[in-house]
DNA sequence: GTGAAAGCGCTAACAA
DNA sequence: TTGTTAGCGCTTTCAC
């Protein structure tokens, strides 16, 4: 039932040329008689050729695969940040395999691990786990791009937004809109250089800034309604919410609307990324926009430049743009 | 900066022994002694080994490798999917990576024969669009599983919920409350067995046996604003919504908002796969559950019976279990 | 422009 | 239990 898979030693012999020959024409060396080629791929496509990756990854010493490693597949913004990427990929040639990754660190090291086992000539490493240590091993053995993270090893390079800018962004909007206090529900990543650091890290300068006591409170995807309860006890309404990511703000809207609080009347809730869904009417979330295409564009062209000798490390920083909606209070009540 | 790979002769010459031996622990063959194995370990360890699959793969015939390939990142069903079919890859001793799909059947195409190249052993293609002709091409070169879909060629396994019945399910739900008509929000996806179909056969033949007309409208996610425009001209309200997944649900709850018109009171909406957002306070959406971890383990055992040369096609079907909640009218208003 | 030869790192059958 | 011997399918010098 399932057949052998040709070889080029069976293209040759079809095309009539030898085994170097139709090597040659896979690789478009141009030293090659039209007519020879012509013979090669025509037998190629008769035979249904396809090339062994393996044999040629073990003879040529690279694969022009891209890794990409992704916790969150359900957060929708990785979603989109990895069509982008692939798109990327696309136009340079690359070729991009996602390894899912489980829950924790450990998880993540097994998925890089494999990665790395299948010859990637690349790494896109999307929100990892993995502390400084992890990255500078894995991106002195292979060049590796960060996503998400404003710190790491010089070994990889950085994309990231500035997400303290952007949560200054966001705060500064619940401020003005005359919300208090501005009370922020995050997600606890422990880990150096991650975002949600930075956005807690903008969150409490500019409450400092004008003179307010930060309040943050810790939760995990689906386990907002306890955190809200408490904050909801404490303070009633008239508060503001800035949520670590849309997903979250979500969740805070749904739970905010038992409470019988209307978001952007009683209570101001943000959130961040500024996913499809954030946009649709009758959810109207204020967030910061991440600019993701560019952030997906400049991942893969820092990964080429990686690839192609660079050594010094780049850090880049993306725009935080706030998006300003229904949620926030100011631009009229949706319910 | 970056050193060349330890090898198994590398390793070898570090324990003292053979590199044969060395093969021999990678692969946990039992002649080797307890001292050997041993030092070897240590060895692997001191090294930093890592074997090199490209080399095994070609001496081996096979790589342990499960592609999966998915266009839909965006939609959180796929990646409680994505998950869970990882975990029982694991607990198989396969190792999944995920081809990402762009946009329409020739991305796909090309997706897929990228896993081809990278010798997967077993493919899980989920929600394809490929037509039967090429899962048969596909399927007769390597093990593959659908799913989602209810029909394909007999070289691929298929795992599907009953979407036929899911789709009766929550429209007679919808008529239950009472309302009138109900009206089907579907995408277009002209693929032969694919589960669009059969929610919208399922969602006709009620409709038919209660005697009503049906009216469908297809739309694609982000544009269900205008045909639900048309559908709020046309019947004002008290009409039901029955929508081809959660996503298109939550957007048209988002239109209706606009419109004035409450979920759950004067309109009555469903959605299907019964994803983590739609259980959400606030949000409260009838939907169908598809036991997508069931759906999961399935489609890897079908595929690991396949990999052991089972030759003849398995249709799995699993119950589509309807969730009541708010959004279709009957367990009390939440809006 | 084409062919010959060597070898990438590993597995697998067999012999010792 | 360990070593020997062939390859797997391809790329890559280097001659021709």
């Amino acid at each position: 039932m399932i057949e052998r898979r040709p070889t080029q030693v069976d293209v040759a012999r079809e095309a009539g040329v030898s085994r170097q020959t139709v090597s040659l024409v896979t690789r478009d060396d141009p030293r090659v008689s039209d007519h020879s080629r012509h013979a090669v791929l025509a037998a190629m496509e008769k035979l249904g050729y396809r090339p062994n990756v393996a044999a040629r990854a073990l003879a040529a010493h690279r694969t022009g695969f891209v890794g990409i490693s992704l916790s969150d597949l359900v957060n929708p913004f990785h979603g989109e940040l990895i069509e982008l990427i692939r798109c990327h990929c696309e136009a340079q040639g690359l070729v991009p395999f996602i390894a899912p990754v489980g829950q924790d660190a450990a998880d993540e090291k097994v998925a890089i691990e494999r990665l790395l086992e299948m010859n990637v000539d690349g790494l896109i490493l999307i929100s990892p786990m993995a502390d400084d240590e992890s990255l500078d091993r894995i991106g002195s053995q292979v060049p590796t791009v960060v996503v998400t993270r404003n710190a790491g090893p010089d070994s990889v390079d950085l994309v990231h937004t500035d997400d303290r800018a952007g949560a200054r962004a966001v705060v500064g909007e619940l401020m003005a809109s005359g919300y208090r206090p501005v009370v922020y529900l995050g997600v606890d990543r422990p880990v150096s250089g991650d975002s949600s650091r930075a956005r807690i890290e903008g969150y409490r300068s500019i409450l400092a800034e004008a003179g307010y006591e930060p309040r943050v409170e810790m939760v995990s995807p689906g386990e907002v309604g306890r955190a809200l309860g408490r904050v909801v006890q404490e303070f009633g309404n008239g508060f503001g919410l800035c949520c670590h990511n849309d997903l979250i703000a979500l969740e805070a809207i749904g739970h905010l609307e038992v409470f019988g609080l209307r978001p952007g009347r009683d209570v101001g809730v943000t959130g961040f990324d500024n996913s499809g869904i954030s946009g649709y009417p009758g959810i109207q979330l204020t967030t910061v926009d991440q600019s993701t295409a560019a952030m997906a564009r400049r991942a893969v062209d820092l990964l080429s430049e990686r690839m192609g000798g660079r050594a010094e490390p780049v850090d880049v920083v993306m725009p935080a743009r706030l998006v300003t909606r229904a949620t926030s209070g100011r631009t009229g009540y949706l319910r």
